[in-house]
DNA sequence: ATAAATGCAAATGCTTTGCCCAAGT
DNA sequence: ACTTGGGCAAAGCATTTGCATTTAT
């Protein structure tokens, strides 16, 4: 499935994630959907944001939990907090002489991915560490 | 829950996976132990590696796919394939500055990981790219 | 008109859990 | 003896899928 029509609930759910840089799961997605009075279904979230992240226009990441979405392609690196799960995204510039490494014959590097882990400002606030 | 016990089938499932650098999953651990005509259950295995893992005896990796294991836990970097989804143990060495990095105000780094991705030699000999 | 997309509900895959019995210290 | 751990089957969550209906082109 590629996206060949811009129906409405496509168009609805791509503006819902396109500005968004909290990386949504499908299902935060529906549920603002829906508090907005949008008329979708969780399945159709799901299958346009995989037809998105397959066509380019939007990346997907694994975790712990559910998957989440982020609309921005442009290369670039997340951070975890180990203790409420939220991805954000790091400003630290792309080490592209990080896809130049070798890594073994045979082997083919296209991209790499660095996420670093620890505890957002929010979660060291409010003093509950994750031991 | 943590290791009190050393019994009989967490034995039997660290002896599986404790030399083992593929990060199988815990169906796998499972299957191969029942070939091996152990008796232990599929939530055994479940319930044994998420508390090794808690223990620091293991390391849980997320991605697409079921949840995979590493007995390796000293820090070290994966690669991925995207044709077959198996996961690599990468030779570069763990780079301990990226841990020093100030990501903003209030963001505590515990640690990083870095994940290539890409083609293994298996899936790029036989052809099959992933378009 | 035709092919593609949606909704719904059922199905699926992975993982956890409750409960009662077995086994470790 | 006193717990902790295991098996089994049921429950749980995240996600996908089949199919009849709607909608975009």
């Amino acid at each position: 499935m590629s996206i060949n029509r811009w129906t409405q609930q496509r168009r609805l759910i791509w503006e819902a994630i396109k500005d968004r840089t909290d990386h949504p799961t499908a299902e935060e997605l529906y549920q603002g959907l829906r508090r907005d009075g949008a008329r979708v279904s969780l399945a159709t979230v799901y299958r346009t944001l995989r037809a998105l992240a397959r066509e380019g226009l939007l990346r997907e990441l694994h975790g712990p939990g559910p998957d989440r979405f982020d609309p921005n392609t442009s290369p670039h690196y997340h951070f975890r907090c180990r203790v409420c799960g939220r991805i954000f995204d790091v400003e630290i510039p792309y080490k592209d002489e990080l896809d130049q490494v070798e890594l073994g014959p045979g082997f083919i590097v296209t991209s790499h991915a660095i996420v670093w882990e620890g505890i957002c400002p929010a979660c060291r606030e409010k003093g509950r560490d994750a031991a």
